[in-house]
DNA sequence: ACATAATAGTTCAAACATGAACATTAAACA
DNA sequence: TGTTTAATGTTCATGTTTGAACTATTATGT
């Protein structure tokens, strides 16, 4: 019995897995590059569309949906909004948790970086049919799902 | 002309594209969970897997492999080399290179990394058929060439 | 040969992420 | 009500990642 003969690399989901992993990183790192000149990082990109789609969220609900810990959301706000692109407000029922919400100024650099944000996955992404797109975009959200539950 | 007209949460790619990038994000952190055991990390895992396929690169062969940068090698391998999985040795002909490659012990530990890394990307991909599988390893190839060439 | 460029690896400081322990507030329940 | 349990956010120590400056070695060009 050959450990060998079973080799990751063999197995075709294995191999399609690392390219999956290799393009997310790609498409991160020239993320980041073409964000420079905002003055702006993937995460703080990441923070200000969430604010956008949810106003008024929590910091525990912003850490669930970007995957981190809470910790990370109290070290990442500050530069944010001493920047003026945000805002924390006391929740009046519930005196622990903060509001979070965009300023106007905010707002209006998250549309600036929505523009480059979108210009690269537009180039990353238009080698692919919609009908591929689509069928990729349904495959991720079940293995995001499969694996949340485990 | 209203910006809010053509926002990328409209756009199938994008939307398509965050599935991507969250599925990646949870991958890699069961990963690391499941690594834990073994006491490895991911980054430490793919240094073992690049070593074990291509015995004798570089740390800058490994680097550029990993997408990452020299310095960050030069901080990875003291802690897998005392722990005895992996050696470095002088390059005869070029006196500045350094060939880098796997111990027995090395080895070993791969293989049981191997074992959980397999299962946990059977898990996240059993829910794709074979076909549906290899597309999405084709397209992103495409998506990690056309980006690395910009 | 000699000077200049480029390359491999290291060092170091700064930025960043993480998880455990903590304070404050709210909810459950006896 | 009063006590216990849970939730929110912060702090802090630890470990990781990064990029720029540095050393040593090799390649290039005159």
């Amino acid at each position: 019995m050959n450990i060998k003969q079973d080799l990751p690399w063999d197995n075709p989901r294995f191999r399609n897995w690392v390219a999956v992993a290799r393009a997310c990183h790609v498409v991160e790192r020239t993320l980041a590059v073409k964000l420079v000149p905002l003055d702006l990082k993937p995460a703080q990109l990441d923070v200000l569309m969430n604010l956008y789609r949810h106003p008024g969220m929590s910091q525990h609900d912003l850490a669930r949906k970007l995957l981190v810990g809470r910790s990370n959301i109290t070290m990442l706000l500050p530069q944010l909004e001493t920047r003026g692109l945000l805002r924390r407000e006391g929740d009046e029922k519930d005196k622990r948790v903060l509001r979070l919400s965009l300023t106007v100024e905010g707002e209006a650099l998250l549309m600036q970086a929505l523009k480059v944000h979108m210009a690269l996955i537009e180039k990353a992404m238009s080698q692919s049919t919609a009908e591929q797109c689509d069928m990729i975009g349904e495959q991720m959200r079940k293995i995001a799902d499969v694996l949340k539950e485990a």
